[in-house]
DNA sequence: CACTACCGTGTATCCCGTACACACAAACGT
DNA sequence: ACGTTTGTGTGTACGGGATACACGGTAGTG
């Protein structure tokens, strides 16, 4: 039985043990050169230079110095890969506790992790599956305790949890992807609603739509996202709402 | 110059052309068997099936009859494909002059892109730019109608879509993500929370996660995605608290 | 010291997107 | 009527990407 084939290829078992440094097994063989938390670190420096699309096992393992399949050794392939990634880009949650209230601290938390998504903004196209990573937790955990004191049932809380990270995720996804792809083809940031509103003006029938129509000649498509150079403001302001709204359940349920 | 490159190669012009139907040239050479709409047809047809993953021109061919190269012909490339595929799979948006108020018209529109999203889940994974296709700013005039008779200026309104309209990205993105890719590991859509809480009780240490923690062990993350086997009430849980906000603002303002 | 588990590598396979050149067909200009 | 022009579907070919598999070497274990 000389060449069967050498089964339960080494270290790496599943996603879940790379995501919790779990199941580090014996220690044998050459001491590895390369280890999971490298990989994962190049990975995400290629992922943020050069989008998600250009990422690749070459590039990765080029930019480490190895042979593409070395990561192999280490790392199941690309798809856990870049649930690794996740965990890691997506980081440690903000310390909220010297907010005041409940309100100002998911607030900042929101805002901490708009900022996260805009340094890795790959990671507004990747399927990510229920969060299991440790950091990915910590961020449910933070959001959660900042509800703590509003006196909602743990029902309530974790389904405005919910909502509030995928509002933000949603939110997030569209600004920047309208900032990416006209980027792309070549359009200045400051152009960008004005080229875009310019389009749609040609574009636009103004018995089919008679109030998208009045939009662009009242310039309203020019004013929000060139006032800053982001639309930043955009989601405070719907974030706003969304907050007023819990205040008056949270308020009437005391 | 016999040999030049024939330039201009055929029809299909820009995406734009592709979108909203112009740029139909000449009417020269052999009558086409196959057109632009077939092949986004059969790309959303693959797509539903099998996902964006498994989305490749040569499935969409030889659903098609076809060959691979046929394709370009009609589709200048995969991502202007793609973009195609967008504005055919959101569709027309519903019909929303039957409802009372602007806000039971709100929720009915977000309900319907929300159904849109779970037939075409693949749409929730694309880099989407700014709307464009005469469908996509169909849903965003009809919106933005909704919001008419709120007396807002044409700003608030465009912001408060935007924000509608990301929101609701967002949470579809989340749960189905969830859905899909605990579905991928082979469990059962009714053990879905139950599985995944109990993976994260074997993951959670109590001090690092002591909200987590009991939260798991109250139960509180089986019933809402069990209730009704969808996660449907928790994204109109959220909604609702964000329709008081808008109302409390639209109120504040008349 | 032989054995075993593991490291990093080289090679090979399969799939994907798409450039390019062909053979043929239908309308146009003369 | 007939060459010219423009477009259609096809076959072939190239570059790149993910990953299976077998190899030679290495460091602890018995």
């Amino acid at each position: 039985m000389k060449n069967m084939p050498r089964e339960g290829s080494g270290r790496p078992r599943t996603t879940l043990d790379l995501l919790w440094g779990t199941g580090d097994g014996g220690t044998r063989g050459p001491r590895p050169t390369l280890s999971p938390e490298k990989i994962v670190q190049a990975a995400v420096e290629v992922a943020d230079a050069d989008g998600l699309g250009a990422l690749s096992m070459q590039k990765v393992a080029d930019r480490l110095g190895f042979t593409t399949m070395s990561l192999y050794r280490h790392v199941p392939g690309k798809e856990p890969l870049i649930e690794l990634m996740i965990d890691r880009a997506v980081g440690t949650p903000p310390e909220l506790s010297a907010h005041p209230d409940w309100r100002t601290m998911v607030e900042a938390w929101i805002e901490a992790l708009w900022n996260r998504y805009q340094q890795h903004p790959w990671m507004l196209h990747v399927q990510a599956g229920p969060p299991l990573g440790p950091n990915q937790l910590s961020w449910l955990e933070s959001l959660l305790t900042a509800l703590a004191d509003t006196g909602l049932t743990d029902d309530e809380r974790f389904v405005i949890s919910l909502y509030l990270n995928g509002a933000t995720l949603g939110i997030a996804r569209l600004v920047s992807d309208a900032e990416q792809v006209t980027a792309d083809r070549g359009v200045p940031a400051e152009q960008l609603s004005t080229d875009y509103s310019e389009a749609m003006g040609r574009l636009i029938d103004s018995d089919r739509f008679p109030v998208l129509t009045s939009l662009v000649r009242s310039g309203a498509l020019n004013a929000p996202a060139s006032a800053t150079g982001r639309a930043a403001p955009d989601y405070e302001f719907g974030l706003r709402r969304l907050m007023d709204g819990v205040e008056a359940y949270v308020a009437e349920r005391t």
